[in-house]
DNA sequence: TCGGGAGCGGAGAGCGCTCTCCCTTTGTGC
DNA sequence: GCACAAAGGGAGAGCGCTCTCCGCTCCCGA
C-alpha cells in the first residue's frame, strides 16, 4: 500500500516493462521495435510484459532520439491572391471529397500509429510556414491538397526537397510526387457512354483550362469522341462554378440547340446545368444526357441523379499515405506518382 | 571549414542560442517561455540570438519534459449501430461546416503552436482508442463532433474525466464541457419573421426529435409562436435528410393545403421541401415562405436561396479551443458551458 | 580442443528541453 | 555599516527512449 503511492498517474515506461520481463530495456525496445533477432521465447516474454503493464510508447521520448516525429500534416493550400470574400474554402469542404481523403489516409496512418496534423494554407506565408515546418521537424512529410493551378505551395515544396505527396498532378511540372486519376480514360468512359446512348449532337461544358483536371477532361473527351468518328465538339468553359455550368448551358442551348448528350467536367457544375435544361423545358435524359466528373455530393443530391465518373478517392488518398512513408522511410528524395483508373457510374441522367 | 561539418544539418538547440546570447541555457528557456523576471535588457539579448540563430524549441523534447505533447485531437465520431452503408459521414463533410470548425479551431491552436490532429472515431472500439489516447499522453485533449445522439463518446470521455470539449449539448445531461447556439433564439428569430411578413398559417419541418437539436428547434419554434398568440403549429417530422424534408412537405401540404409559411430545421431538409413546394406549382416565397437552419451549403445552393438561422460556427469552435486549452493548462476538471447567439440570414426564400 | 565468428543481450551515452536547487548580486531598513 | 531579503542567473539532474558499443555464449570447422 506504501510502495505504490501513483496508482494510475505514472505510465509504465520501457523500464518498468524490461523489470516484469527480467530483461533489459535495450532488448524491450529491440522487441518492440523489431530490430535485429531477438530470442524468439524472449520476444514472447517481452509482449507478455507489454500488455501486462498496459505500455505504451511514449512518442516524444521516441521522437527526441530519432528525429522523426510520428506525424505528417494533411495541408488544403488554397494560396492565390484573391478577394478575401471568396468563399472557395467553404465550397471545397462542401463535398464529401474531403471526407473520403481523410479517410483514406488514416486508413494507412492509423496502423502504423502516425498522426494527422490538419493545417490550411490560405497564403504564401502559410506555405512558408508549411515548408519550415516540416523542415524543423514539425512534421516528418506532408500530403497536399491543393486548390488553385498558381497555388505556390507545390513549387516550394519541391524546391525545399522535402517529403511530400500531392492530389492531382501539379500544375507545372516538378519534382514532386502526386498520385492522379487516368483523366483522358476517365473522359473516354463518359464519351462512349454518350454515344453507345444513341446521342447525335454532344458537347462539353469544360472546366478552367488552366488547370491540369480543366484541361485534361477536355482533351480525353474530345479525343474520345474523335475516336468514335465525332470530329468536333463544341465546347463551352463553366469555370468549375455552379454559375459558370449555368451560363455555359445556356449558351450551348442557344447556339447549338439540337444538343442531346453533354459531358460536363464537373458535378457542381452538371447540376448548374440541369437546371438550365429544365428551366428550358428539357427532360434529362430523355431529351438531353448528362453526364458529370467527380461524384460529388452534389450528383447524388441532384435531380435527376448524376451519372458521373468517379475517382477512387480513398484508395488515392491511401497511396498518397503510403509514398510518403516510404518516402520518410528511405530518406531517399525519389519522386513518384501513380495513377488510377476511374470508373463511370450510372444513375438517371445518362 | 572543418568545423562545421553539418552545414544546413543540424538545427539550432537552446545550448547554441545560449552561445550566442552569452548566458546559460536555463535562461534562454526562462526568456522564451517568459518565467520569473528575467532582465529585460536580457531578455531582448536572447530574443535578438534567437532570431540570429534561427532557432525553433524542439517540440519532442519539451514534450517529453512537461509531460504535454501540444496537440489536441479533433475527433469527428459517428459511433452508432447501424448500415456500413449509411453515407452519414460523407454527407457530414458536405458542408462548410466542417471547414468553418476546423478554421475556428486553427485560429486559436495556430497562434499557441498546438498542433490539431484529425481522428475519426467510427465505432465504439475506435471512441475507446480516443479515450486512452488522451490518457496515455498521445494528444492533451479533444474537441468532439459528435455526429449522433447515441454517440458513447461524450460519456466515455467524462467518465474518464478527460479534457474535451463537444460542439454542442450533449444528449444526455453529463459533466462534460460544450459550446452551443441559443437554439430556442434562433427559432423565435424564425418565427418573428414569418409573422412579421404576414404568414397566416404557419407550420414546421422537425428534425429528429432523439436528437437535441431536433426538440430544441422544434419547441422553440412552438413556444416562440406562441408567444405571438399562434397556439397551434402543425409540425412534421423530418429526420434532418432531404427525402425525410420532402416527405415532410408532401404531407404537410396534404393535410394543410393553406400553409404559406415553414420553419424548417435544417437546411438540407429545407432544400428538398422546396423542391417539392415547387414541384406542387407553389412559389417560394410568394406562396410559402421558407426558413432553415444551419446556414449550410445548401442554403446558398438551392432555389431561391434560403432565408435561415445561421450559428456562429468559428467563434463556437475558437470558443471549444479556448476552453479546452485553459482546460488543459489549469490541471483543474471544470466543465463550462459556451451558449452563442444565432443570426437570421436574410435570403430570397422568406 | 581450440579459435573465431555469429547471435544475443546489457550498459550507457545522449537526444533537447524544463525545472529545481543554489549561488551571486543587488537592494533595503535599522 | 551590517543583516537580511529578494531577485537574477547558472549548474545539473533528469524526462523516456534509441542505438552504439561491447561482452558473453554458443556453435562450427579445423
Amino acid at each position: 500500500m506504501t510502495s505504490d503511492q501513483t496508482p494510475a498517474q505514472r505510465l509504465p515506461t520501457l523500464e518498468d516493462v524490461a523489470q516484469v520481463a527480467g530483461v533489459s530495456r535495450a532488448t524491450v525496445s529491440r522487441v518492440i521495435n523489431n530490430i535485429r533477432n531477438v530470442d524468439p521465447q524472449l520476444h514472447k516474454v517481452v509482449w507478455d510484459a507489454v500488455t501486462a503493464t498496459g505500455y505504451v510508447p511514449n512518442r516524444a521520448a521516441r521522437s527526441l532520439v530519432t528525429g522523426r516525429t510520428g506525424a505528417i500534416a494533411l495541408v488544403v493550400s488554397e494560396a492565390e491572391n484573391r478577394a478575401a470574400d471568396d468563399p472557395f474554402l467553404g465550397r471545397f469542404f462542401s463535398d464529401p471529397f474531403f471526407g473520403r481523403v481523410v479517410g483514406g489516409v488514416l486508413s494507412v496512418l492509423r496502423p502504423s500509429g502516425v498522426h494527422l496534423a490538419l493545417v490550411l494554407a490560405g497564403d504564401e506565408d502559410a506555405c512558408a510556414k508549411v515548408v519550415s515546418d516540416v523542415r524543423q521537424g514539425q512534421v516528418d512529410g506532408v500530403v497536399v491538397l491543393s486548390l488553385h493551378p498558381h497555388d505556390p505551395l507545390p513549387r516550394m515544396l519541391a524546391d525545399a526537397a522535402v517529403p511530400a505527396v500531392l492530389y492531382g498532378r501539379p500544375a507545372a511540372p516538378m519534382p514532386i510526387s502526386y498520385v492522379d486519376v487516368a483523366t483522358y480514360q476517365g473522359a473516354k468512359l463518359a464519351a462512349d457512354h454518350l454515344v453507345a446512348r444513341g446521342c447525335q449532337h454532344v458537347a462539353t461544358i469544360s472546366g478552367s483550362v488552366d488547370m491540369p483536371a480543366g484541361v485534361d477532361r477536355l482533351n480525353g473527351f474530345r479525343e474520345a469522341m474523335a475516336k468514335q468518328g465525332v470530329a468536333y465538339v463544341p465546347s463551352y468553359d463553366g469555370g468549375f462554378t455552379q454559375e459558370g455550368g449555368e451560363r455555359a448551358m445556356e449558351r450551348l442551348l442557344a447556339e447549338h440547340p439540337e444538343v442531346d448528350g453533354v459531358f460536363v467536367a464537373s458535378d457542381v457544375m452538371a447540376q448548374g446545368a440541369m437546371m438550365v435544361l429544365r428551366d428550358h423545358g428539357k427532360t434529362v435524359p430523355d431529351d438531353v444526357a448528362v453526364i458529370g466528373f467527380d461524384d460529388s455530393s452534389a450528383a447524388l443530391s441532384s435531380r435527376p441523379p448524376l451519372t458521373t465518373v468517379r475517382q477512387p478517392v480513398e484508395d488515392m488518398a491511401a497511396e498518397m499515405a503510403r509514398l510518403l512513408l516510404t518516402r520518410i522511410d528511405s530518406r531517399a528524395n525519389r519522386t513518384t506518382s501513380v495513377i488510377f483508373d476511374p470508373d463511370l457510374v450510372h444513375r438517371a441522367s445518362a
